[in-house]
DNA sequence: TGTACATCAGTGAACGCGCGTTCACTGATGTAC
DNA sequence: TGTACATCAGTGAACGCGCGTTCACTGATGTAC
């Protein structure tokens, strides 16, 4: 082997990564605009100080944790809104994974539902510079589908947005229900899926509209 | 006259007032849950402990600031979603009417949009029951129109909370884009009337689904 | 109308506490020879 | 392999500061007669 990265290296990412997971905590209970620094490490067990070896302040933790949070989703996002339109199952299945996603990262999931509308400027930016990553990556994911025929480039950003902040709503939704009954989880299930459907169906029609008059496209009559 | 209320019973609300304003300017910057009690005071010019005599405690003071900022909605909600759905005209009077409100009380929808997932758990949940009162009252307000015939009091809940939740989003995009040109405003609203002319699409042909088979109603062919 | 007492919004001193940041340090790890 | 020096993650004392809350108070407003 290359690099075993050195014993130094190695701890110190392990103590970045416990002052990354213990802030995570904490801000279950609290905005990141009120989270301490001496809290966070004092959750880890380290002097004060040695903040100032991993993170130049909270703020700047703030935005590791928005890459830690989205970062590694791109992926994720593209194999799931891959054609996820066409069928109900398909839904289903877009709609499960948010819910595993929930289910596997309630913390994170917490952490941007808050901090996107939070009172920390960079942390806010992060956030929608991560969301407008994901809206143009289903746009392109969207644009390979049959049914975008016709699209303008605005239009299917336009709808790709609307999904995003569609699954925002949904997997917080979620991390609420996280607190309920089953069947609170099933019932947002329930709704959220026929949402999806109803902006499915949305889609399916966009290019009938126009009152009537002008450019009608496709939909040739039965 | 009456009650004029008495001169000690005024300044008082005069007083409550000043705090609530102050705080809310002070949350232009920061959340809920780093606000602080003398911050609040000083930004008023009164002594810390006259808060007291006004509020328990910061969350006490976000509720109230929850119910400023929604509370007086209603009736607003109402007119602005009655059949807003039919034509062009009637989403781009809404898309107008969210704009002018996000222009006169910039700090209000600020306020909403950071703490409706904000660390305060009080103020979460009293905007959770504003919203699904608005939500409520869009699906009554929904209901009465011609096209939810044929609709279950589910499903008509479903789009009420799809148009709530629009709504919102919106107005925090009109927000931001307070701060850019005239041409970001402008973008912005092309944006989310397309959405929400999207979401009356899928509205439109919500009973044709069911994948062609079964109780297909109304939509005869042409 | 005038007087005597009650109420209560706002004051100001005092408290103990935890905060972020500075600084010189220690000692294990890394590197050059 | 062994030695001498450099690096640097983490330490611990110290600082000045603003915090929320308590308490007894003041004096204008309200009320009863």
């Amino acid at each position: 082997m290359s690099h075993t990265l050195g014993i130094r290296q190695a701890q110190k990412q392990k103590t970045r990564q416990a002052l990354l997971d213990a802030a995570l905590g904490l801000l279950a209970e609290q905005s990141l605009s009120s989270l301490g620094l001496r809290e966070v490490t004092r959750a880890v067990g380290i002097a004060p100080t040695a903040f100032y070896r991993h993170f130049r302040s909270i703020p700047d933790l703030g935005t590791a944790l928005v890459e830690e949070a989205l970062g590694s989703l791109h992926p994720m996002i593209r194999t799931t809104v891959t054609s996820a339109d066409n069928s109900e199952e398909r839904i289903e299945r877009a709609i499960e994974l948010i819910a595993g996603h929930v289910d596997a990262y309630p913390a994170h999931v917490r952490f941007i539902a808050r901090e996107r509308h939070g009172g920390v400027q960079p942390v806010r930016d992060a956030i929608r510079d991560q969301l407008a990553r994901f809206a143009e990556e289903v746009k392109d994911e969207l644009a390979k589908d049959k049914e975008s025929a016709g699209w303008s480039e605005d239009d299917l950003l336009m709808l790709a947005h609307l999904y995003v902040d569609q699954m925002l709503i949904t997997a917080s939704l979620f991390l609420e229900a996280m607190e309920g009954t089953e069947e609170d989880q099933e019932r947002v299930a329930q709704v959220a899926s026929r949402q999806m459907r109803l902006i499915s169906i949305g889609r399916h029609h966009w290019l009938d509209r126009a009152g009537g008059r002008g450019h009608v496209r496709g939909r040739t009559a039965p």
